[in-house]
RNA sequence: GGGUCGCUAGCUCAGUUGGCUAGAGCGCUUCGUUUACACCGAAGAGGUCAGGAGUUCGAGCCUCUUGCGACCCACCA
């Protein structure tokens, strides 16, 4: 036997991998061929309405989603685990269904992620940026990522990612770069990029700027201090303001009170000195004052904090800034300058206090801005930034939204970005780091000719300078902020191209984390509206966190993170992917542990001996099974995959199969490496060409069904289908999986095969089997594949088979056997309640004038392992099964009937209970008048069962 | 301040438009090595569905309310 006893992943899984890579299966545009059903020699889907074209139905005909791009020098970590056996679910069920489906993998330079490791490596060589210009450090970083790079990829395969390789997109790539500039040419043409100055939120230890979204808000201790502003102009009083950061003060240009209250009234327009300098600012009045809180006197500086800005704005005030951006004081007196923040707040309160200016303080908890990667307090600071007016971006992206053209998983979001995309404000783009795209803008050199504007839009990038109609421009150095890019995502990935129909987007859905709504799908859902005047995807399915086993969430410094290499290397990528599916449902931040990992590695060693067994079966089934095979199939001997099970060779190593295109001896010839598949390539990255499979394998032997467990599990197997299929379309992954766990396991191995043990319906037996293996493939990729491999009558690839047809059968024989289950179940019971083991053996089972039972004897007989099952002829003996609807007795001895009494009473009792509860519901004439007939009428036949059913028990205990 | 979510078995979670005795996995108890599988099989215990009120013939599900917990956005001089 060619099948071990139990199912090593680690044996299979590369070499499987490699051999769905090397047959191009991923890949749509070699596994396919133009649809063309008319024969005009077009593809259907070009020359077709590209609004019926993407079919909501059942059976999209081209099924496409992007990865979101892991950091390209990373490893991956849990969440990628997550999308991967989310996106990756998706893809082969939608290829097993027939569409044409693309997943394409993406790599992320990780802009300041990346920026941040190189950096620091930079430090501990003892070098800093300010060292280098701009592109001699993205090139060094450039070399940095391109010696780390490639092991997130093998991760990805090791995860059993069925993307498409070749059309890797990295977020440098050159297309990217170029779309994103094509974009940001028409904003700027659009008058949707402005260049301001406005406050943005820095990090002094990254020196750069921030957009809002990246900012972490945390609730600190801080101190409110109470300083005296005195009245100049000869008034006696003075204005008590309050602040926290008493070293701004230097920067205030104005006090702000409230209008409305009455204490400030007559002081507006007035002035006050500022302390510690020689400067007045006037008293203005601005809704920002609240008179409730502190002394309602507000100090305003315009160039260090967000509101003051927005103050200073209403009231033309200027700006001053006081720190700079390495976080020291300038443009303040003397014995300030060149003080840090720190420091300087330390000074400034030591002097107010010695000028008795210094009026109070008091502790108070407020949230701090900070900088998300290095925790360091972010600076309000003033700079120069290009920014997005995002205004009718959001506006367009919120009628799309509301008008339905995007599906949410879990729904609620759809509202949670609506609200978000209301007071979403202008976009800073800019990131003064040398990791990412330049901005591609360049400003004139002061003295050049003044009729010019001042910036102008060039895409060469390379040159620090160039001249166009004889004006000199340098190049502005900051780049892109990377959601500027990736927000072009789906519209890169797929090659979308201006005035070309592209059957790949918009996609059909985007998977991706729930933490990235704002930063990333709303991003691109106003880009890809702004771009192709689409939306950018059908759907969005958003997964959560991925918690610890305690729900905590996974982080170094607790020391809980899961690696998910550890556990595929450990049970089995499949096992990895069954678990972390499993209880999850969208948008939850729920917990994992690796016992869901070992549930799933149970449940693929299962399927392996379910395999095991049935390839038994057929190898038993001897000569004659094996020659009609290879009269029917042709010589299904020869494949590249056949290892030789059951027959001569059996010298190759169970399931090592070779990196070979496909074992289908009837397939058409696979586009790889010919003429035509190569300039398809070339062309390929500007319009993917839309093909149909050529893969197709597997056709079934026709079967009979010939006793009732057999009708049964065609039953089961096509509720479970369509369970499957139902819960797909609404990504109910969890689900899914839940379903086919229980049929195959507690279904198809614990009822079906158990009864084949006897009857042996090859043929069926084979069908199923195929059926379970395809409709789980989707989540346990491997094992399935493997066991595929090793059948001795399968073939092709199961990656590429056919979602499996329903099964016939006849429904009363399968809903026969449900009584045959009760009464299995019963008799299994009460084995186990009599006194004594092993119980199963010593007695027999005997029925009364009961054709289930005369017809299902065998059946009966190997399912509950009682030595006997015979017609009762004569008076009841033994001990009456609690069954209303068979008259059944266990052959057992008067004595052990006495024993079983209790247990007896007790089931009337509980039967009893049931009864009064029913009776109850009938006897509410409501009930009977107003809840659906079908109900009343189910109600009533449980009420006679029951009471047939107490009555026999009662009998019974009569008896004894 | 605005918004979202959660509270169901010891643990982690399902429960799709309200409808039979509320489910699963793991854990727990008992029995069992029967020629696929101990990564196994059989049987079983365990739940006032956070509390309260309402609508309904009928509520885990709908409405209101209270409590507890989590998260997001804005603000916090």
């Amino acid at each position: 036997m060619k099948f071990a006893s139990s199912y090593e992943p680690n044996q299979y899984e590369a070499d499987i991998y490699g051999a769905w890579e090397a047959a191009g299966i991923f890949d749509p545009k070699l596994t396919t061929k133009p649809i063309d059903s008319d024969g005009d020699g077009v593809d259907d889907r070009l020359e077709s309405d590209p609004s019926t074209d993407r079919q909501e139905g059942e059976n999209p005909r081209t099924f496409s989603i992007v990865m979101p791009p892991p950091n390209a020098n990373g490893n991956l970590h849990i969440g990628h685990g997550l999308t991967v056996a989310l996106e990756d679910s998706l893809t082969r069920y939608y290829r097993l269904r027939g569409a044409s489906s693309w997943y394409i993998p993406g790599a992320d330079h990780a802009g300041f992620e990346t920026w941040v490791v190189y950096e620091r490596n930079l430090e501990a060589k003892g070098h800093t940026r300010f060292e280098f210009d701009r592109d001699e450090l993205y090139a060094r970083v450039w070399d940095f990522v391109a010696e780390q790079r490639g092991s997130m990829e093998l991760q990805l395969r090791a995860l059993g990612a069925s993307c498409s390789w070749g059309d890797l997109t990295f977020t440098l790539d050159e297309n990217v770069i170029d779309r994103v500039y094509t974009t940001f040419e028409k904003m700027w043409n659009d008058g949707l990029i402005y260049r301001g100055e406005k406050l943005v939120n820095f990090c002094p230890k990254h020196q750069t700027a921030f957009a809002d979204i990246e900012v972490e808000h945390k609730d600190e201790k801080g101190t409110l201090w109470d300083i005296e502003y005195k009245l100049v102009d000869g008034f006696a009083t003075s204005l008590i303001v309050s602040t926290t950061r008493p070293e701004t003060l230097f920067g205030d240009m104005a006090v702000a009170v409230n209008p409305e209250d009455k204490r400030y009234k007559d002081l507006i327009g007035k002035h006050v000195k500022l302390p510690l300098t020689d400067r007045t600012i006037p008293i203005v009045a601005d809704e920002h004052a609240d008179p409730e809180y502190g002394t309602g006197a507000v100090k305003i500086t315009p160039a260090h904090d967000f509101d003051d800005f927005e103050v200073g704005e209403r009231h033309s005030l200027p700006r001053l800034q006081v720190i700079s951006e390495d976080g020291h004081m300038i443009n303040v007196p003397e014995e300030y300058e060149g003080l840090t923040t720190a420091e300087c707040r330390k000074k400034v309160l030591k002097d107010l206090k010695h000028q008795g200016l210094l009026k109070g303080e008091k502790k108070i908890i407020h949230s701090v801005a900070h900088c998300y990667k290095c925790g360091t307090v972010l600076e309000p600071m003033l700079k120069e930034q290009w920014f997005i007016d995002v205004e009718k971006l959001a506006k367009t992206a919120i009628a799309h939204l509301e008008a339905g053209d995007i599906k949410f998983h879990p729904a609620n979001k759809q509202k949670v970005l609506i609200n978000y995309l209301k007071n979403l404000k202008d976009w800073n783009i800019s990131r003064q780091i040398p990791w990412g795209i330049a901005i591609p803008m360049f400003r004139k050199v002061d003295g050049s000719a003044t009729d010019e504007p001042e910036w102008i839009f060039d895409r060469r990038t390379n040159l620090k300078e160039i001249e166009k109609g004889g004006v000199k421009y340098v190049r502005d150095e900051d780049t892109f902020d990377t959601w500027f890019s990736s927000s072009h995502w789906p519209i890169v990935c797929t090659n979308w191209v201006e005035e070309n129909y592209n059957p790949y987007y918009p996609l059909n859905v985007m998977e991706t984390g729930a933490d990235i709504l704002f930063a990333w799908v709303a991003r691109m859902i106003m880009m890809g509206l702004y771009v192709t005047g689409e939306v950018p995807f059908k759907e969005v399915y958003l997964h959560g966190l991925v918690l610890d086993s305690k729900g905590q969430k996974m982080s170094k410094s607790k020391g809980n993170v899961i690696n998910p290499m550890e556990l595929v290397a450990k049970y089995g990528s499949d096992a990895f992917r069954l678990g972390i599916l499993r209880g999850r449902s969208a948008g939850m931040n729920q917990a994992f542990s690796e016992q869901s990992v070992v549930s799933g590695r149970n449940l693929c060693n299962k399927l392996w001996n379910i395999s095991r067994l049935i390839q038994s079966f057929v190898d038993e089934n001897g000569e004659k099974e094996s020659k009609d095979s290879i009269s029917k199939h042709g010589a299904g001997a020869d494949s590249h995959f056949d290892n030789g099970r059951g027959r001569e060779s059996g010298t190759e190593i169970p399931g090592r199969v070779r990196p070979t295109r496909c074992k289908n001896d009837d397939r058409e010839p696979t586009a790889v490496g010919d003429e035509q598949t190569e300039s398809l390539l070339s062309v390929s990255r500007r319009r993917p060409a839309v093909f149909k499979s050529t893969l197709r394998n597997t056709t079934f032997d026709s079967y009979t069904t010939e006793n009732m467990g057999e009708d049964w599990i065609c039953r089961e197997l096509n509720d479970c289908l369509s369970q499957v299929e139902d819960d797909m379309k609404n990504y109910r992954f969890s689900e899914a999986v839940e379903t086919l766990y229980s049929t195959i396991w507690d279904k198809y191995a614990d009822w079906f095969l158990e009864s084949q043990k006897i009857f042996k319906n090859i043929p069926l037996l084979k069908q199923t089997l195929e059926t379970i293996l395809i409709a789980l493939h989707p989540f346990a990729p491997f094992v399935t594949e493997a066991i595929w491999q090793n059948l001795s009558w399968t073939k092709g690839f199961i990656a590429v088979a056919k979602w499996p047809a329903r099964l016939n059968f006849d429904p009363i024989s399968a809903e026969n056997f449900e009584n045959i289950r009760t009464i299995v179940s019963e008799v299994r019971a009460t084995l186990q309640a009599l006194p004594g083991t092993n119980n199963a053996k010593k007695y027999g089972l005997l029925f009364d004038n009961d054709s289930l039972m005369q017809d299902n004897q065998m059946l009966i007989k190997i399912l509950t392992k009682v030595p006997t099952v015979n017609a009762l002829n004569g008076a009841p003996r033994g001990l009456r099964l609690a069954l209303a609807n068979h008259e059944l007795y266990l052959d057992v001895p008067a004595k052990v009937v006495e024993d079983y009494k209790d247990s007896l009473t007790k089931h009337i009792l509980a039967v009893g209970r049931e009864l009064d509860g029913l009776n109850l519901r009938m006897m509410n004439p409501n009930y009977v008048e107003k809840a659906p007939a079908h109900l009343v009428l189910e109600t009533k036949q449980q009420i006679a069962e029951k009471e047939k059913l107490i009555s026999r028990l009662k009998a019974q205990l009569s008896l004894i």
